[in-house]
Order: C-alpha cells, then structure tokens, then sequence
DNA sequence: CTGAAAGCGCTAACAT
DNA sequence: ATGTTAGCGCTTTCAG
C-alpha cells in the first residue's frame, strides 16, 4: 500500500515543513531515534519519512559530519583472482559495517600514488586498505603527506598495518611435504622480490630445506601470472639439476607450471610433484594441485575490521592472521620417480 | 622543490586568504580557468594552490554541483572471473573519464534492490552498470522508484539500455564448429534459464543443429560456476546418448566440465569435444579450451560510456557490440571417437 | 575584474 | 520538547 515516492528527492525540510516542525527536529528523530522528542510528534515524522521514502543525502551529511561512510581499496589488478577474492571479502565485512567500497586499480606506483591522492585528499573515504606493493618512495610519500587510516592487506609495510599470514611457515611446510614424500632436489618459483610476502615464503622453504641437508633449491622469479607460472617452468626443466618437486608461488604460478609440465611431457605427479598456494581453482586443474590454503577473504574482511578500529581512533596493531598454514593434499604431490 | 603541503586539508578560503582575494575568485580560477581574471591575481592564485597542494574537497563540491564523480557497479561476485574482467574493464574506463567507481557485490535480488537503494537514494552515484540478472519485481520496482541513469552488461532488459554481444551467433558458431568437426550428437551445459545470456546462446546452437538435421540436443542447466559445470557434464555423460560434442555455457562451466571429463575417464578431445566462450584462463587447462572470445572488458568499458553520455543527457540507445563472435581453436576440439 | 551573498542538505550546540 | 543558529567547503548568480 506503500504510495509511489515522489521520485527522488524528499529533504528534511520537505517533511519539517508537512508535519509542521523543524528540520532539526526530524533530523534528531531520524537519527539517535529522536529521544526526548514528544511520542506524537516523533510518530508523525516517522510516518511522514516513511511515507515520502525519505534517505538521507548522503554527501549533505558527510560534509557536515565529515565522514564518508566509504572505505577504499588499492590494488593491481582484479583480474587476479587473488584480489578478488580478497576484495570479496572486505566488500563482505564493509558492508555488515554499513560501508559502501571504492576501488581502484593502480597499474604501477606512479598511478598508485596518485590514485591514493585522488580517494584520499579529495577525502571520499575515510579509510583506505591496500593491497599493492607499498614500499615505493611515492607511495610512502603519499601517504605521509596525506595522511588517512590505512591498512596493508597481505603486505608488510614499515609506515603502517598490516594484515598478512605467516608465509615463513607457509614455506616450511611446502618444503616438508616435498621432503616427506622423498624429493631431494627441490625447486621454488617465487614472484619478483619486491613481493615480501615471495620472500617470507621463499625463506620457509629453503631454510627447512638447509636444515634437511639437501643441495641448493633452484629458484626462478617471474610475474605472478600463469604465463609467469609456464615460463618459470620452462626454465626450471631446463637446468642441468632439475628438481622433482617444486612450490609454486601461488595459484596463477601454479596453473601456469602444470599447463608448462603438460607440454613438455612431463607428468605431474609421477615426473614431477607441485605445491601451491591457495586457490579454489586447484580442484578443478589436471591434476587437482596439492595446496596451503591462504585465507584471502579472510585477509580482506580482517582488514576492513582493523580499519573500523582506526577510524574510530583505537590503537590499531600489527595483525598477522595466526591460522596455521593449512595444507590440502591433492594428486599433484608424489614421490619422486624411480 | 615543492615544499611539503600542510598535510590534509587546505581549502579555498586558506587560499583566498593569503593570496588576498575572496574565495570566490580562487573558485573561479581552479575551476574554469579564471577567464575574466587579471593574470596577475590568477598567477599568485595558482601558486599558492599548488604551494599548499591544494585538493577540492569532494563532497563539498558535490553537494553543491550535484554530481558525485562517482559511478556504481552491480555485480553477483566478484570471485567470478567473467565479473572481475567486466568490471576491470568498466574501471579503466571510468578512470580515464574521471570517475571512481564504486561495487557493490549482491547475493540474491533481495539485496541487490537493498543495494540499489543505498547507491541510488543517498545518492552516492551517477549512474549505474548493472550485471545482476534484472528482470526481478524488487530490482525493478527499485529502478522506477528512484530513477538513475543506468545500464545493464551482459544482460537484456526490459527497462533500461544494454551492452550485449550477439549471444545468438555464438551459440550458432559453437554448433557449427562442433558440426564441422564431424560431430553428430552434440550437447549444451547451460546455465540456469533465468540468465538470458545462456537463453540466446542455446537458441543458436540449437537453431544450427536443427537445420543441419541433427538429432535432439542433449541440455543441461546448472549454476555457472567450476563445480556447476563438473556436475552438469557428469550428468551428460550419463545420458543414454551420450554426446561427443559439448558446448559449455562459460570458461567457468568449461574448466569443470574438463574436471569430469577427467575424473570418468573420458578423455578430451579424443573421446569428446568441448567448446567454450571466453576466457583468458583457457590456455592453460588440460588441454587448452577451444573458444569463442567475449570481450567482457571491453563490455564494461563500453557500459560506462554509454552511463556518461546519459549522465550528460544524450540520448542513448541499445547497444551490442557487433563485434562477430571470433572462435580461437585450442586443443580441446577434434573429430568424434571411430 | 572582483567581491558579496546565497544555498546545496544536513547536524549539533545552544537557546528557549 | 522543540526551534534557532551556524556552519561543513564549495559554486554561482548578481552587484559593484
């Protein structure tokens, strides 16, 4: 029975003016629920608000409270699965919080800094979670100059938060798998070593392979991309010791290995076993990839948690999600061949 | 040399200040220039804007214009790559006309008219890329209740304008290659029938396969996703005529129709065809998907400037991107068994 | 060429 | 219990 709205746009002073009371009447009513207002007349407004669909002017009242309700989030690309999925979970949390969420992609530092500059210092958020490699000088630049709570996603930083796993123990417990299942020649496909997080697990793994008292992995580095995971492969195969197992970065790094191993006819797992990172894709690959599971949405809702908490000025601290790394056994892992 | 800024929060009032002038003349020459201002007035204006690093403040600004700057993006979820590449598409876009974007993921059409209204009626939008399915009461009750500028991608409706490609042809394309391969039983593994994307590729790939005189094609509907399409080809190949030839409604249903291919022994493409649309993702599958390219990228980008042109008034209009369907032949295609 | 004034829609201290 | 006042920072007539 609810009568069509007039399309749009009631204000305040619309309904102040048909109920016969002041605008800042009906703004108290509608928003701490209007107590010490007499019950009729806090009705009346109510029914009036109602009837009329009346919402808020969102950029009238965060000009007066100067709060946006939005938060922001930086990242490389979205079609990288990885951040989406991390994204997914933020967007989850920021609206349970009643934020809405903007996010911009930055291809490289230079337009990573000016994005920050655009959501931040035009102030349409009120807290911004990044997710791209933080360390660069503009970046940190940026953000010392404009200054907004922030919060890094799966990123250590010097000047901020963060909200990361323990990769360290993500490596060793890839090197482990491989150790156990009988490999002895180990290989690591990390990412560019800008990315702490290939460096924390990198150093995982070879130190449990130190201590195993195995020869030297091989490492190669590469985009994180399938196409970076294929050509990775290609020339892991072609060194002089080539390795039985290896631990991929993560997913993208992962596929892209198996599609390498498919074409130069190297069977996973029986020539070759493969470990990864993450990914609900890794059930549905040929073979199904053996991989520790990173809480990516996990990350990314943590994050804005941490971010409500800075907003509202508590002391904010270093988070390093503590769920152990996780391992899921799948067909890609074996022992070595003969 | 740019000495650092006063951090935040310069305004133009602080400017007017200092150079001496009243805020209004500051306004006038940041914004459109300063025509009709004496160069010297505007010079010292301009210095000091860019001594103090001066920003507008966004919301004040868009309180007053009437313009948020910001455009909105509807989505089911994010963590569906065909989403996340629409999406990054629309960004770039959005980016180079100035916008920032603003997504919003829905779970069902309850809260995708719930979030519709949080974008629309507290207008923190523009204008609107919608790439939920539409047709539901809510959602369009929503719409008409509280009238944005607004287009759907990858989607038909019936209340508002549309990016689409020719769905039709590439169903009908599908068909054909599957038929010229010397296919003869062939089978689609739709989604479910309220996505008119999969309505119109089923009903070209059966229009071919009619005209060509084939038996009855074999149909499957599942939820578009890995999983969906790893059910729906399990279910395929126990049909009593089993199909040699399949056509998977997306790369999602594609990469879990491999799965199952594989789990049952059935190998691709010796023993079954399996063509697919879209999908950066299909290089790397075991064996690489034949199939057809969706340029859901270039959709999204498109979507926001037919947004912008009806945020600026022009009439707008239907729009498919005519770009004919274009088939990628990979591995996954071959004649049928025998 | 520049300034004064008004107001976008809302909130919040302070009066009454 | 309600109204008055005073902006938030900006743009935009309209006067001077």
């Amino acid at each position: 029975m609810k009568p069509i709205s007039p399309p749009g746009r009631a204000t305040l002073k619309d309904i102040a003016r048909t109920v016969g009371v002041d605008v800042s009447t009906v703004s108290k009513v509608l928003n701490d629920g209007g107590i010490s207002v007499r019950p009729q007349t806090r009705q009346a407004i109510i029914d009036e608000a109602s009837r009329v669909n009346y919402r808020p002017h969102a950029l009238a009242r965060n000009l007066r409270t100067q709060r946006t309700g939005a938060l922001g989030i930086l990242l490389p690309d979205l079609t990288n699965p990885i951040y989406a999925e991390t994204v997914h979970g933020a967007m989850r949390q920021a609206e349970r919080s009643g934020y809405v969420m903007l996010i911009a992609e930055v291809a490289d530092e230079r337009t990573s800094a000016a994005a920050y500059m655009r959501l931040v210092s035009e102030r349409r958020i009120d807290g911004l979670i990044i997710a791209v490699s933080a360390e660069t000088s503009e970046m940190i630049a940026a953000i010392e100059n404009n200054p907004v709570p922030h919060v890094f996603v799966n990123r250590r930083s010097s000047i901020g938060r963060s909200v990361t796993v323990d990769d360290q123990a993500s490596g060793r417990l890839a090197a482990q798998t491989l150790i156990e299942a009988g490999h002895r020649r180990l290989g690591f496909i990390g990412a560019l070593p800008e990315l702490d997080t290939s460096r924390r697990r990198r150093h995982g793994f070879v130190e449990v392979c130190q201590a195993a008292g195995l020869p030297a992995v091989v490492e190669i580095a590469g985009p994180v991309s399938r196409r970076g995971g294929y050509d990775a492969l290609h020339r892991l195969l072609d060194e002089a010791q080539r390795p039985t197992g290896v631990f991929a970065f993560n997913m993208l790094v992962g596929i892209g290995a198996l599609a390498a191993a498919r074409v130069r006819g190297v069977r996973v797992p029986d020539d070759l076993s493969v470990v990864t990172l993450d990914g609900e894709d890794a059930i549905f690959t040929a073979p199904p990839l053996t991989a520790i599971i990173t809480p990516l949405a996990e990350m990314g809702a943590r994050a804005v948690v941490e971010l409500e908490a800075m907003i509202q000025g508590r002391e904010p601290q270093d988070v390093v999600i503590n769920i152990p790394p996780k391992l899921v056994y799948r067909e890609s892992v074996a022992p070595p061949p003969r």
